[in-house]
DNA sequence: TGGCATTATGCCATT
DNA sequence: CATAATGCCA
């Protein structure tokens, strides 16, 4: 029984009678007015729109509290959705410690991902699944796509798998299955798009496995086929509350409309001007919406930003100001003081990083005026992840201590995925990925040709993988070595099968209860079996990864990261002891995606813009801005506007990430894919109001052009604290600054190493540059004519097309 | 079948 | 430049 079912509020207490009696919510003396409005107005659909650092989260959980205190809802009949684990963990602790207790009451608090599996495994029957099915990471599912793409006369060179996985994602963010396809989409992945999604969905369903895209897909789908059971859901979560409304996408946004269908009792927070997230399918129109959508719904606007300085909101605005559609909000602040903004160019990307390494240097030793500051307090947020490589060589260097957020994660290293695949064949008969990922590793000498007489046996007697390699066995189908290995590797996995502790649920009764009506919520369930005793899920992981030679394997490896590795697979098997068996632990390792580092030293943090999302730093760093960089060349070539706006709300959402200090930084110069690259400033730059914005004048840059030799001013302090507190726009710097953006339409170029390309003219196409046809395949361009190019195709030989008919290779062509 | 060298390709962001 | 994928050879 969870610490809320004393909650002495619910007691024996009808929901009228609880509904009446009003207590007192001294938790209501913190909210501002408008904060207020939004935790008051409990019944009928709310939006909440809520600018950067304004409170939200404390609005959103003063709310839950606030439905608990009043008796409108007990903990389990809210639902509360997030996006990230983040979120949801703050949310929980949040709600948990204004109630003075711990909110594991609450289980229907979590992200969209977790709340759909936990309903999923509950009716999986219904989508034609078993309640333990598997959750495919990345990996598999390209795998699988790869396997079914072999099957069709399609290229896989042309049409990688990826791109169709990218594909069959979008359909599924918009909740499309294969049969409500439009017409519009037959064309897709060269004409088998269709086809081959609706291959993979019923493969996906004999591995009894589902992708992430199916966990909300499958839930609507059956909300949406079964009324008697999204009925009860209805009933069950009285009162609604979603985060970051702005990231929702069609899926998530039928679903929110599906379990708020009867009382509408839903509140909406979000904020149209950090909607980040356009290319994984989110719609801005889902906010842009909302009161159409929930007729007679209360609109709260919270303004007031308790987290930066006036300069700081001002740079903000004056940037997201360029957007067109907008609900409009204007942030402001009842703070007076306050640094600028503070922009600074730099010669190359390696000048960037030293300046920003030393400005860090400085501001923790307190050489600024201010007092020291920790490096906790100070990140670099980068538009993609490859620009962090520059700020952690630099940091390594000097010695700096930093923390990178969102790196490559701990469940993606190669040893836990085997590891988990291990797992992952022994809880799950039917999951043929895994096996095909562990038969031959460590090396079995079971190579293509036996894997392919496994994959014939087993497909001829409809079995799966580990029974096909049985029966091949039986059969005396593979001998040598390799049937040897194999036969003891089948007997390891029927030894561990029969150790692994017996079937029980995969959901928790306890999350709901009973009706208002005395009607149980889902059909009655089989008790939980009591917990198993000997061996415990940790050391049959231990004995899986010994017997299967998996960890002799990292051992016997001399390369330098095999000791890592070995000590990553000693973390996994101590991260298995938080779980009640393995199944249990697979699961959150699908969902959990992120890795808390609980590292206690202070570091300084670098991470993407994406990853900076509802964080706040009294002193961030912006480096890059470079038109093609940020924005993105790719964003605006494959969104035009719409994808410059999205990269503005970017930005937006990278200032007001900072407190008291905001730097922007741009380069000259870049090396990308090895080659030099010459960049123009952002065109965010020239969106920053000059008045609340500080041009620095950056070391190497006095006297001469832009593109001048740099001084070798460097390291040296001085110039340093002169550089920090240069107080000019009508220094050399911002004067440099205006003429580059006048000449921003020109053809310029001032590299003095290596190749320089103009960004600016890549829009056109050049000689010599690779391109791709529909119909030709690849070639090289050898001559231009207008608005004719002569291609030289590596299949076709030399022809003459249309310019508009040849894309990039890495380019979509739809 | 496994190891190595060469070659093509990619550098957006995530549950 | 760095890695993944491919092809060749022992």
């Amino acid at each position: 029984m969870s610490s809320f079912d004393e909650f002495d509020a619910f007691e024996g207490a009808s929901l009228s009678a609880r509904a009446m009696a009003a207590r007192p919510a001294p938790y209501l003396d913190g909210l501002n007015p408008e904060q207020r409005a939004a935790v008051e107005t409990m019944d009928g659909p709310v939006l909440m729109l809520a600018g950067a650092g304004t409170g939200k989260t404390k609005a959103l959980t003063t709310r839950i509290v606030h439905l608990l205190n009043t008796g409108r809802a007990r903990p389990n009949e809210i639902l509360a959705v997030t996006f990230t684990n983040k979120a949801a963990r703050e949310m929980k602790n949040r709600v948990g410690g204004m109630l003075g207790q711990s909110a594991e009451g609450m289980p229907w608090l979590g992200t969209f991902h977790s709340v759909c599996v936990k309903l999923l495994r509950r009716h999986a029957e219904l989508a034609g699944l078993k309640s333990n099915f598997t959750i495919l990471d990345t990996d598999d599912q390209i795998r699988l796509l790869k396997q079914l793409i072999a099957l069709t006369p399609i290229d896989d060179k042309r049409w990688p798998a990826r791109m169709l996985a990218g594909v069959i994602d979008g359909w599924k963010n918009r909740a499309l299955t294969p049969d409500k396809l439009p017409a519009s989409e037959g064309g897709a992945y060269g004409g088998y798009g269709v086809e081959l999604y609706r291959q993979y969905q019923k493969r996906l369903l004999e591995l009894n496995a589902v992708d992430f895209g199916d966990l909300l897909l499958h839930v609507v789908v059956i909300f949406q086929t079964h009324p008697d059971v999204l009925q009860q859901y209805q009933r069950w979560f009285k009162y609604i509350l979603v985060d970051e409304y702005q990231d929702t996408n069609v899926a998530q946004y039928l679903w929110l409309r599906l379990l708020a269908g009867a009382h509408k009792n839903i509140c909406c927070v979000g904020d149209d001007d950090q909607s980040i997230y356009g290319w994984r399918g989110a719609e801005v129109g889902n906010i842009l919406r909302f009161e159409k959508d929930f007729p007679g719904s209360h609109v709260v606007r919270l303004e007031q930003n308790y987290r930066s300085t006036p300069h700081i909101l001002a740079a903000a605005s004056g940037v997201i100001a360029g957007n067109a559609e907008r609900l409009g909000k204007e942030l402001w602040t009842a703070e007076t003081e306050g640094e600028k903004v503070r922009l600074i160019g730099h010669w190359d990307g390696e000048e960037e990083a030293r300046w920003i390494g030393e400005e860090i240097e400085a501001m923790s030793r307190g050489t600024r005026g201010r007092g020291p500051m920790s490096l906790d307090d100070m990140a670099i947020l980068v538009r993609a992840s490859h620009q962090m490589r520059a700020f952690e060589d630099r940091f390594l260097t000097i010695g700096l201590p930093y923390r990178v957020i969102g790196g490559p994660r701990f469940y993606e290293r190669m040893e836990i995925r085997d590891a988990m695949a291990y797992f992952r064949v022994v809880t799950q008969p039917s999951d043929d990925l895994a096996f095909e990922r562990i038969v031959n590793t460590p090396k079995r000498g079971l190579g293509d040709k036996a894997q392919q007489k496994i994959q014939v046996t087993a497909r001829e007697n409809g079995v799966p993988l580990v029974e096909g390699a049985r029966i091949l066995l039986a059969q005396k189908g593979l001998g040598g070595k390799g049937g040897a290995e194999l036969a003891k590797l089948v007997e390891s996995i029927d030894r561990w099968r029969a150790m692994v502790r017996g079937p029980e649920l995969m959901f928790d009764p306890d999350d709901d209860a009973v009706l208002d009506d005395g009607e149980p919520l889902i059909a009655p369930m089989e008790p939980k079996k009591p917990a198993a005793g000997a061996a415990s899920h940790m050391e049959l992981a231990e004995q899986i990864l010994d017997e299967s030679g998996y960890t002799a394997m990292w051992q016997n490896d001399k390369s330098p990261e095999a000791p890592g590795r070995l000590e990553n697979l000693k973390e996994l098997v101590k991260a298995l002891e938080q779980f009640d068996n393995l199944q249990g632990f697979l699961e959150h390792v699908a969902l959990i995606m992120d890795n808390e580092s609980d590292d206690r030293d202070a570091k300084v943090s670098i991470m993407t813009l994406h990853a900076a999302k509802g964080l706040e730093f009294p002193a961030v760093f912006l480096p890059g801005w470079e038109d093609g960089l940020f924005p993105s060349q790719r964003s605006m070539d494959e969104s035009g506007q719409k994808g410059v706006e999205e990269e503005r709300r970017l930005a937006y959402v990278g200032i007001t990430r900072a407190e008291e200090i905001c730097t922007i930084s741009f380069a000259g110069n870049r090396r990308v894919f090895g080659q030099w690259q010459n960049a123009m400033p952002s065109r965010f730059i020239d969106e920053l109001p000059v008045d609340h914005v500080d041009v620095l004048t950056p070391p190497g840059l006095y006297g001469g052009g832009f593109g001048a030799a740099q001084g070798d001013f460097g390291a040296s302090s001085k110039i340093n604290e002169r550089v920090a507190s240069a107080d000019v726009y009508n220094s050399p710097g911002w004067k440099r600054m205006q003429a580059r953006s006048a000449q921003r339409d020109t053809a310029h170029s001032s590299g003095t190493r290596g190749v320089t390309i103009d960004m600016a003219a890549s829009s056109s196409r050049t000689v010599g540059e690779r391109v791709f046809h529909q119909k030709f395949g690849y070639g090289a361009i050898t001559a231009i004519e207008g608005d004719k190019l002569e291609i030289d195709f590596e299949k076709a030989g030399i022809k003459k097309v249309v310019a508009k008919f040849v894309t990039s290779p890495d380019d979509i062509p739809f």
